[in-house]
DNA sequence: ACAATAGTGTCTTTTAGACAGTATTCT
DNA sequence: AGAATACTGTCTAAAAGACACTATTGT
């Protein structure tokens, strides 16, 4: 979001109808840091926070726009992300007739924001969330927690060469549940998602962890683990 | 869609700015007929196939949009809805920049087009479709399968006091895959999103067979259910 | 009686959850 | 040696798939 106008803006076509008075995109970038989820919000001139959007330009795909965006914020080329939902009620910006296009993104636990005025943030604190956003970002989480065990949408956190117990404090952190380290692991390779690296990880103290890689970056379905749901 | 105009509509915001030409809905409507599941398309004066969308109006909600849309094309005034994605590359439209936001509608397999430019058809005819309408109908059929065992996104298609065969033929319609009946009604019951209504229903030959209903119209999600999903 | 449709019971295989026990490292 | 971390094996319970069998209707 860019500025804070005292007056709504308009937008006529050439047909003389209104029209739309720019289009957004509203990035939901998650990460897990010290075994919690984190948002990536911007903070703006009065001192609400918001998420990191822009304006889509005339000849640009929106993702195009929100890779732009998140390069600027985090300075990271190549981030997992995928289309959210579309928010476009009458009255969701005070400035005027803005659709805005949310998108899921999943960094890395080690992304710095490079933009002085975007911090990480707990998604307990999203009742200070400016717009709709906070309504955004429980979407987001809907998806992140409903996709995380028929997908590979963990790639966007853990780096080639996670360890399993990295892998598992992050689905933890994600799903907001424990669970077992050796069920996990068999689960987690039974998506036929990763795959052992070769290499062996030794830090700290204790015998050293097996390294895993997901076998595509892309986007991808496991092969249709059905991970039993909170029943609500 | 409403016209086919030989030269391209643009806009121009109070900033200065280019904006988007509009906003336009697409809804991706099915039900399932004779077995098989069907879209709603309506003929354009060129002949082409396109889905029944419309653009929305400025002090409208785009989900607004789509229920008037579709009362005017089916004449139903209660439908089971939820948004899809929004398209909105540069070059998808001929007219100009025009996002749409594709919505995903389930309607009972008795309804009639009431717009005489409007027909059922066969996903399988989806090459004739214009635009980018043929990847937005794919779109929809990943989701409506996908949520199939999750959600009670049948709903739509089943009238209360539907039999459980009926409900089989819906599901194996959208799923593509033939199911036993008795394993299909012990599963379907155990979702917890179904309920007797207490009446029977005879029809033709054979024993009468029992009516239920689901327990709610509005968009859930089922008990957590794990149907095995196709190896992709 | 018989065909047709509806529904029940139950056996087998697969998967999820739990947890005891073994392996390898550092201090 | 002992603590810490990683990993294996196996038992149990739940759910999915398959299928034989019983029940109730119309012709």
């Amino acid at each position: 979001m860019v500025s804070l106008p005292m007056n709504r803006w308009t937008a006529t076509n050439s047909e003389g109808y209104e029209a739309p008075v720019g289009l957004a995109v509203d990035p939901v970038v998650l990460t897990v840091r010290d075994g919690r989820l984190r948002v990536l919000v911007s903070e703006r001139e009065d001192g609400s926070l918001a998420l990191p959007g822009g304006f889509v330009g005339p000849s640009e795909s929106p993702e195009q726009t929100v890779r732009r965006k998140l390069a600027e914020k985090t300075g990271l080329a190549d981030v997992y992300l995928e289309q959210l939902a579309t928010f476009a009620e009458p009255g969701r910006d005070p400035r005027g007739w803005i659709p805005t296009i949310a998108y899921l993104a999943l960094v890395p636990s080690t992304t710095e924001p490079s933009d002085p005025s975007a911090r990480w943030m707990t998604p307990r604190a999203r009742r200070r969330l400016a717009f709709d956003h906070a309504r955004i970002l429980e979407t987001a989480l809907d998806r992140v927690r409903g996709k995380l065990w028929w997908s590979n949408i963990a790639v966007g956190v853990l780096p080639d060469g996670f360890t399993l117990s990295e892998a598992r404090e992050v689905y933890e952190a994600i799903s907001g549940r424990s669970s077992d380290p050796a069920t996990f692991a068999r689960d987690l390779k039974a998506t036929g998602l990763i795959e052992p690296t070769g290499e062996q990880r030794r830090g700290s103290r204790g015998r050293p962890a097996a390294a895993y890689r997901f076998r595509s970056q892309e986007p991808e379905w496991g092969a249709g683990r059905r991970k039993r749901v909170e029943a609500s």
